[in-house]
DNA sequence: CTCCAGGTATAACAGAGTTATGGTTGACTG
DNA sequence: CAGTCAACCATAACTCTGTTATACCTGGAG
């Protein structure tokens, strides 16, 4: 078993024993034994608790990217920043410790994951203080400037409100202030989007439309999505299904 | 030394060792210290660590809801919106440690607060979930409907849709996101505000308007308030100044 | 073969929350 | 007024966490 591959497994078991635990499980000899090591393994291999913390923050970055990456580009932009905004709500509902700890709302043992460790270890020049996520947002928001659906101004402006606005609004549905159920999503998200897309130029109808295909899009993409029961798919890790529980703290 | 007086005093060390040195100074025997008690003390009035987190987070609720109190009802409802989004971004950069552990973004000790246990111990029918602040832009959301400002809407929509992007907004600020000085106002925030009041129904040049004089009229309010250099005001607690300070982790 | 470097297990250390225990205080009560 | 009792608190221990010091492998280079 080579070096690398114990430091893999542990971020995996990090992140599967956050999703069915919760910060507090995350320790360091729960992740130990779970990888069949001794707690130096992430010594030798992270250096430290905190450190390990960053990596399983980075791997929420990762998925997160990923869900957004599976948004199809279509020939309605505004329909793609409501699909966009659904994989990115259905990201977070689905492992909410690993959203927490992604942004920083959570601190396993006390170590809040830190931006600035997040983006310090690989430069590969991501946008926005390591979030790509972002960047799906600003070439939707392009592409609605430039389809005359939203005025015409920088793209960045838009994309950072419309990253504002559903990023509080999955914050404070995963905190529970939102209820529990999925109303929040119609009666609150998705009106929410029109809000901003009409805000930002579209017509109301325009954006209504645009937002009910969205939803019908999303559904349909939901059921094609056989093995999983419903969840949000990710493209590089295999076997593991990390997405599926929402156990609560 | 009455027993509640020491209860008190704990949950204020507690506040401005939080916005001192962060959460991982926020320890049983550092605040005993604090007090000129002992570790028991904590478990005689709280009984453990984790209600004492609760306290505090109930204490920043109280103190986010004491600054929204203090905006000003006027006679342009948007403006007010505006003036009370300025509020709540000044109370979370203010003491971002405290506005942070109330979200539950933080967790000292591994102690989240719980939303249960904020809501659990008085039931003062506080509006959803134990959040006041919600019923400012609630009310506000209501008189520019009766206005005419706003599409005739159930306030709770626009409340909710505006809570959500003035959260994300001041989430993702004071995660480091956006930057650390106050571009962030001038080109997201308030941007956003006009965006939101747009698709709501009102007009751009109304709501370009309302911002502008939320902004002067909140410029004036900073200079007025002397004896702090350009902080928030907070009315019931005298002296102490937990306001002053933005301390990084 | 020797050496060496990386990885590991073991065991100890330091610092957290928590708890068991006994002592002090102060008010109520017969 | 003396006794009693409940609340509170200080001390010291206990448990569990991250962390580190140390010695032991193990495999490849010279």
């Amino acid at each position: 078993m080579s070096g690398s591959e114990v430091k893999a497994k542990l971020v995996d078991a990090a992140v599967r024993l956050l999703a069915e635990g919760g910060p507090e499980t995350l320790q360091a000899r729960k992740l130990a034994a779970e990888v069949g090591a001794s707690t130096m393994a992430v010594y030798t291999h992270f250096g430290g608790m905190g450190a390990l913390v960053d990596a399983v923050a980075r791997e929420g970055f990762r998925q997160l990217s990923a869900n957004l990456a599976q948004v199809p580009v279509t020939a309605d932009p505004i329909a793609d920043i409501f699909a966009q905004a659904l994989a990115y709500r259905a990201t977070a509902v689905g492992n909410p410790q690993l959203f927490a700890v992604t942004f920083g709302q959570s601190s396993p043992g006390g170590k809040r994951a830190s931006l600035q460790n997040l983006t310090a270890e690989e430069n590969r020049s991501k946008p926005h203080d390591g979030l790509e996520a972002f960047g799906y947002l600003e070439r939707s928001s392009a592409r609605a400037i430039e389809a005359g659906r939203f005025h015409p101004i920088e793209p960045f402006t838009a994309a950072a409100q419309l990253w504002s606005a559903l990023h509080g609004y999955v914050t404070l549905e995963t905190s529970g202030h939102f209820g529990d159920d999925e109303q929040g999503i119609v009666h609150i998200l998705m009106p929410l989007g029109v809000t901003l897309a009409v805000g930002l130029g579209d017509t109301m109808d325009a954006a209504q439309r645009s937002a009910a295909v969205a939803r019908t899009t999303w559904s349909d993409a939901q059921r094609n999505a056989n093995g999983h029961s419903g969840d949000v798919q990710v493209t590089s890790e295999p076997a593991q299904a990390t997405f599926g529980r929402a156990p609560d703290v």
